[in-house]
RNA sequence: GCCCCCAUCGUCCAGCGGCCUAGGACGCCGGCCUUUCACGCCGGUAACACGGGUUCGAAUCCCGUUGGGGGUGCCA
């Protein structure tokens, strides 16, 4: 979620200037380079609508370009072989009542290259290296806290800041937008970039951290952010950019959700705010069901259909991920159900959910074979509903005689029920409660008119007359 | 420990010296609409962390304090 809302603020950024993006995997540690890391980058952002214009390029295909400017730094001094191992440097720092750290312990022991011997950059003693960021104006570090730091491993493979500084340089990268976590490394990569002669530095950009109720910046451990999951769990995609876009920034007018071309062409860089935010999940909800709402009919049911696929089942999944194992050779019938069940209901629907798995639960009883009955409901409205019984006979047989091809036809004849049985009892006769119950087993949910058509007469009837027989 | 960043309602975003008795959105709480639920509409709740300056005037500028966070790897 961190590195998908970087993407954006750069994609956006890219964007509204007509400028070019560039994605460029940062695999110079042989454990990255794997598909599967490859994937987890350029999978969520495809699922977001984040394209680039060049690329996927990789630093690990650049070996001889990195090695050739270590060569360079080695040979002009700014850098120097070390062969001192992590235990033997805290011994040294303990000796010399130091605090821990690398306090240039190699500059000067004339140590050459081998095996396991790395490469360090000879950072200068006095003075200060200083980034201008554009979220956060002129940041400052004083060069005496900053240690010489590794620009080649013991495996002779170069380290991020070497290859960035490289990179950025022969790609011509103009503008570095990344998370705020990589401000302290900025001064490494720029006084590489000096040591280079490369001339003018990129514009940096570090955006506020993305961080959890705690307050604590994200981790893929104990906060839920991995993106598929939100994706698997019903979110729309152009829901996650909107929501995404606002986190750090917010469009001048306060028009907060809306079409991502008007987001590009008002996102301003050097408006983001400095200071970090929270990823509110019930922020998400209320933008997810916006843009729900404003799907057409038959969108929102090619896209809930998925979710919804296996409502019904025996085994059923409410989460919608049913594999159909289990669910037998009537698979396909009960999928005609629920596709029929949401192009009918989307209207209803979409004022409803929050997610597209949400839709499930509201047409599980229209698609099932049968009722799953709330007790409390059953006995708040026909229990001791007023005249439940009769409300029930009544509407069986009215409903006996009518052919199920008016919704409208069908409302008028249940509240006709309450409304006849209001004049002859003389008391507030309510027809909808028990045949709510009686058909769903539950007190609360859809309109009932059109899910009795999807139902279909002989089901419906079957249903009332399963409760008055329960009665 | 050292270095760096941050600080307006519970949350996100406005505010960039006077228009602020601080605005919008989410959440929450009421009400209206509705013979369910929901949508919609109306209203309410709730914040400039603290202390010094600067200024005629500070949420806005400066310094400090406090609080939070990030970094401190042969990860990025």
């Amino acid at each position: 979620m961190g590195s998908a809302r970087t993407a954006l603020f750069n994609w956006l950024f890219a964007r509204h200037c007509g400028g070019e993006m560039v994605l460029r995997v940062e695999d110079t540690d042989a454990a990255l380079k794997t598909q599967e890391y490859v994937d987890a980058i350029v999978e969520p952002l495809r699922w977001l609508g984040i394209d680039w214009d060049s690329g996927p390029h990789f630093q690990s295909e650049r070996r001889d370009i990195h090695g050739a400017a270590i060569e360079q730094l080695l040979a002009d001094g700014t850098a120097y072989y070390c062969d001192l191992t992590r235990a033997e440097i805290e011994e040294r720092c303990a000796a010399a009542g130091l605090p821990v750290g690398y306090h240039g312990w190699s500059r000067d022991r004339g140590v050459s290259d081998g095996p396991g011997v790395v490469v360090r950059f000879r950072c200068p003693d006095h003075g200060e290296t200083v980034v201008e960021d554009v979220v956060r104006g002129r940041v400052g570090f004083p060069n005496e806290s900053l240690e010489d730091f590794v620009i080649r491993r013991g495996d002779g493979s170069p380290t991020f800041h070497l290859a960035n500084a490289v990179d950025d340089h022969h790609m011509g990268i103009t503008h570095v937008i990344r998370g705020e976590d990589l401000l302290n490394t900025t001064p490494r990569v720029m006084l590489i970039w000096q040591a280079l002669g490369f001339g003018e530095p990129p514009v940096y950009a570090h955006l506020p951290l993305l961080v959890n109720a705690k307050r604590q910046k994200l981790s893929k451990r104990r906060d839920d952010v991995a993106l598929h999951n939100y994706q698997r769990r019903g979110y729309l995609p152009e829901a996650m950019v909107n929501h995404l876009a606002l986190l750090g920034w917010g469009p001048p007018d306060d028009v907060e959700i809306r079409p991502l071309d008007e987001i590009v062409e008002l996102f301003d860089l050097a408006a983001v705010k400095p200071a970090p935010a929270f990823f509110d999940p019930a922020r998400l909800d209320h933008i997810n069901s916006a843009y729900i709402r404003a799907l057409t009919p038959d969108q929102f049911a090619d896209r809930a259909l998925p979710f919804a696929a296996g409502v019904g089942a025996v085994d059923g999944d409410a989460g919608g991920m049913a594999d159909g194992q289990g669910a037998s050779e009537d698979a396909p019938a009960r999928t005609e159900r629920v596709r029929a069940a949401t192009l009918r209901l989307a209207g209803d629907l979409q004022q409803r959910v929050a997610t597209l798995t949400d839709v499930a639960g509201w047409i599980d009883w229209i698609v099932a074979d049968d009722v799953v009955c709330d007790e409390k409901a059953w006995h708040k409205s026909i229990v001791k509903g007023r005249a439940a019984a009769e409300v029930l006979e009544a509407v069986e047989a009215r409903l006996a005689r009518d052919d199920f091809s008016s919704a409208e036809r069908l409302e008028a004849i249940v509240m006709g029920v309450g409304d006849d049985l209001t004049e002859s009892i003389g008391a507030r006769v309510r027809s909808q409660p028990p045949v709510r119950v009686a058909l769903s087993g539950t007190g609360a949910g859809l309109p009932l008119w059109e899910p009795m058509r999807l139902l279909g007469k002989e089901e419906t009837l079957r249903r009332i007359r399963a409760a008055r027989e329960r009665l």
